[in-house]
DNA sequence: AATTCCATCAACCGCCTTACT
DNA sequence: TAGTAAGGCGGTTGATGGAAT
């Protein structure tokens, strides 16, 4: 007997979701929260699995999502932190405000591992000791980061974590190094349009989640077969958007405005505002803002 | 212009961990 | 303490679009 499935496979729709799945979930969360994952695609009124709804909201729907392409200093803190925590993907994406684990597992595997393999090729491995891989041995000239004190002992070799040792420590050890830390407050946040060539598909800033939502904005957005969130929908009419009693414009040109808005006891509420904005413009009514805003 | 190949990334799968009873 | 349910995580896959031929 194989382990019980979360969910009725046969009852339950997968594959990329639509817009108005999207805007169902959201709606949904966004006014109740998401206590109880696997209760709430039947709460919600969405034919998924609770995992699939948990996986959509964090990794693409959630305010808090940061979009747009991996500036230098992401990718440098991703390449020192695999160095310490191997593939813990989620410790080291609690280490970039706004980047999910899946997000940087995937520019690990697309970009910065061969990245590293290439550096790797055009460098004489001198001083690798046998129990590093190629691309982990050359971490260091890449980053010209040091790895953490505990990571230069015999016991705990970074090839230890890759294969699944226990990182606890380390993270403890982590925890406690800032410099490790990509403050979303920083400047360091590059804006799509300033991303290096190197960096992540070049697409992605753009054109969020095309493959999915944006494809479905054709027809069903019209046909929202439910009966949406009044509140939800309210704040999207609400065109008249205020931060802290200061107008703002509603329709921002890049995340980083999430940042600049962001006072440290207030972020997670602009980010959910902003999320709306954004929502509204892949739902194609930033015309209705923007006439707002030229009419104030 | 058509076809093939490759890169990217959203989403799924199944295992592990944690919380609760 | 054991059993169970739910959440979380990491590995993997498949669809898609663009580049190369």
């Amino acid at each position: 007997m194989g382990r019980a499935p979360c969910c009725d496979k046969a009852a339950v729709k997968s594959g990329p979701w639509t817009a108005a799945e999207d805007a169902r979930l959201v709606s949904y969360v966004l006014s109740h929260g998401h206590g109880n994952w696997r209760a709430l695609p039947k709460q919600a009124g969405l034919l998924r699995c609770g995992k699939s709804c948990r996986l959509r909201w964090i990794n693409y729907l959630s305010p808090d999502v940061k979009r747009g392409n991996f500036s230098p200093e992401e990718e440098e803190a991703i390449i020192k932190l695999h160095d310490l925590l191997g593939n813990k993907w989620s410790k080291i994406a609690s280490r970039l405000p706004g980047r999910t684990d899946n997000e940087i597992k995937n520019v690990w595997h697309t970009h910065l591992k061969k990245r590293l393999r290439k550096h790797d090729s055009m460098s004489e491995p001198s001083n690798n000791s046998p129990q590093f891989t190629s691309s982990e041995a050359n971490i260091n000239q890449v980053s010209g980061h040091v790895s953490h004190p505990d990571n230069l002992s015999g016991s705990f070799p970074s090839c230890e974590n890759e294969h699944g040792a226990s990182s606890m420590d380390h993270e403890t050890a982590i925890t406690s190094d800032s410099s490790l830390f990509i403050d979303s407050k920083s400047s360091n946040w590059s804006e799509p349009e300033k991303q290096s060539p190197s960096s992540s598909s070049s697409s992605e800033g753009e054109s969020v989640n095309d493959k999915s939502t944006t494809q479905n904005l054709s027809g069903e957005v019209g046909e929202i077969p439910f009966e949406p969130n009044l509140d939800f929908w309210d704040l999207l009419d609400d065109v008249s958007f205020t931060y802290s009693g200061v107008p703002v414009s509603p329709v921002f040109e890049s995340l980083d405005h999430q940042v600049i808005f962001a006072e440290e006891e207030n972020k997670r509420e602009v980010g959910s505002w902003w999320w709306l904005a954004y929502l509204e413009s892949e739902l194609g009514l930033e015309a209705t803002i923007l006439n707002a805003n030229q009419d104030e």
